[in-house]
DNA sequence: GAGTCAAGAGTTAGCGTTAACCCTTGCACT
DNA sequence: AGTGCAAGGGTTAACGCTAACTCTTGACTC
């Protein structure tokens, strides 16, 4: 049985500097005015004891927890990975903690992560890419005292980061790409749950509106994983033959749809092109490369952290950092 | 100025219930004996006033937070990523929430990182793939309550889970494997930092027990991620273009290397054979797929959360969770 | 009918900090 | 000498919760 050492309190701090708690706490958290020599005491007797401020007594008092919360659909998507990278930096420099919840693509879990993490638990909050829909969300959001939104706009709760267009125009530039390139018969695989995404037939709309036909039938819809976009791939690629290209939400997606349509003896890009969405390693490793937009993941992480201390800070104004997606063309459509 | 809303207390909800402050903290926590009636009653008043408990002051008197401590060396590696999942998905269940920390590779930032994040911060901590020599790590570990290691061991201090052979086993089979194949000028990317890996000098004496000859000149040290693998694979292939192998520490490593070598004309496997070390999903959607070791990244993540809420929970006996690598020949080294 | 016991509550006393206020000095200025 | 004031530091009272007791009742035992 090891003995119980008790925790160091700034009580036994006081008492063995010859002060009071008050002036040990004024030290530690260079507040009030104290004169050099008693402020190299109290840090030479803290340091002695090895005392370690209690999180919990300071939030009680303050109302202040020293940590943000991150949520993110997949934390194995790289593309949130490197969203998560620049928050984590910047809330490291800001001597923050990040607390992570990860809603597996979930919305249900989403929506009880969010209300766990109240403005008691978080001193801010970070929702990426939130799946779930305006009306449960906002409410979530407001319990908060500050609030950034990736990828989803509420001026009113919260500052946004975002690239600038979105899935649903890049859905459309590439659609108008690949119809300048030849494309008659253009599939479109939609991200399910992602709420500001091109709905399918939107696209349809706007691309008939350039006298491009995509019919209904050779779009899909599929959870943004490799593995979905794998199997919408395969089941698109069989029942319609005919396609000579297919867009993708984002790129774990598309280089699923790519692995399909090398299994099925398909040629890329000469028997189907395709388009991605985010730009991650992955897309420009594999052969052909992988056409797709470039969006700067970790800036708008670090950005998003650095709008969300600012509104911790009382800066309540609404800011929107928009990110240029660059369109990249590689040699799965070029 | 929006009216500042004050936070609903344990006391507001025992005065609108007409019972103790007790009563409620026992109905919340399931504690003590309550009678039904009550129980519904307080219920009722707890959900009609919205009330949320305090974790900072049940953290203050219980000593626990509810939260488990996770630090990765680079949350962007598809290696940590996974095994993060795991962890996540494991606490989740367990009602606790993860508090995540990325080293971005930088020993000193995980030394202090570790050193905030003592055992008042955490109830438990998950340090992976620490960058730590053991001296500096182990007094840090020491501090926590509960600990559980992934490809670490401190049998006296944590429980661990980890692939059963580690990068030392697997540069080893690596290279007899290559050998086997006719390969006689194998080359080796160890990786820096990475305490856990063989040395090279290790694997050079190794192999030259079986009358392999590994040049120290072919060997080199890199951080353990794709950049680092590409740019050392330029180096390596123009220093040394006679190599016909390079066994690397890991996949990203040695997609990295895949990279280079492609950029120098070099074919693979034909003029060069490539063998990584866990089995990113990138490395089977190149080309050719990289042959590597499949290593359980989700599932270790898993074990080692439950291995530590056992330890949270008091048992404190030693436990190991092996896990086996299983080597995947693929087209990079047929 | 006194004693026993358990169910179902209530009471008290912190947990370790900091906000907000209060108290001494010493010294400059009139 | 009296006044004013700032520097430096002390006191007190929370913050919201739960551990550990205590108290009251009614049912059951012998």
């Amino acid at each position: 049985m090891p003995t119980k050492r008790k925790r160091v309190t700034l009580e036994d701090v006081a008492r063995a500097a010859g002060v009071s708690a008050m002036t040990v706490s004024r030290v530690i958290n260079h507040t009030g005015r104290i004169s050099p020599a008693t402020r190299q005491h109290v840090s030479e007797v803290i340091e002695q004891l090895g005392y370690r401020p209690s999180r919990a007594a300071r939030t009680l008092v303050t109302a202040k927890t020293g940590m943000i919360g991150v949520v993110v659909p997949d934390i194995t998507n790289p593309y949130f990975a490197e969203i998560v990278h620049g928050i984590e930096d910047v809330a490291w420099e800001a001597e923050y903690s990040v607390l992570l919840a990860n809603t597996n693509e979930n919305p249900a879990r989403e929506a009880a992560v969010l209300s766990q993490l109240d403005d008691a638990a978080v001193d801010g909050l970070i929702p990426v890419s939130s799946r779930l829909p305006d009306e449960t969300l906002l409410p979530l959001l407001k319990q908060h005292r500050a609030v950034v939104t990736i990828n989803r706009q509420f001026p009113r709760v919260a500052s946004c980061v975002r690239p600038r267009h979105g899935y649903g125009f890049r859905a459309y530039q590439s659609a108008l790409y690949l119809a300048h390139a030849g494309h008659e018969r253009i599939g479109y695989i939609n991200l399910q749950r992602s709420l500001i995404n091109m709905q399918i037939e939107t696209l349809i709309e706007r691309m008939a509106e350039h006298n491009i036909t995509i019919r209904r039938e050779w779009c899909a819809t599929c959870l943004p994983t490799w593995e979905a976009g794998y199997q919408t791939g395969h089941v698109l690629l069989a029942e319609h033959p005919e396609l000579t290209a297919i867009i993708a939400g984002n790129d774990l997606v598309a280089l699923g749809v790519m692995r399909a349509a090398i299994e099925l003896g398909r040629r890329i890009p000469h028997d189907l092109a395709l388009i991605g969405g985010d730009d991650i390693l992955l897309a420009s490793q594999v052969t052909p490369p992988l056409t797709t937009f470039r969006v700067p993941k970790y800036e708008i992480g670090a950005s998003a952290a650095r709008l969300l201390f600012a509104r911790m800070d009382g800066d309540l104004s609404y800011q929107e950092y928009l990110y240029e997606e660059e369109f990249i063309p590689r040699g799965s459509a070029p």
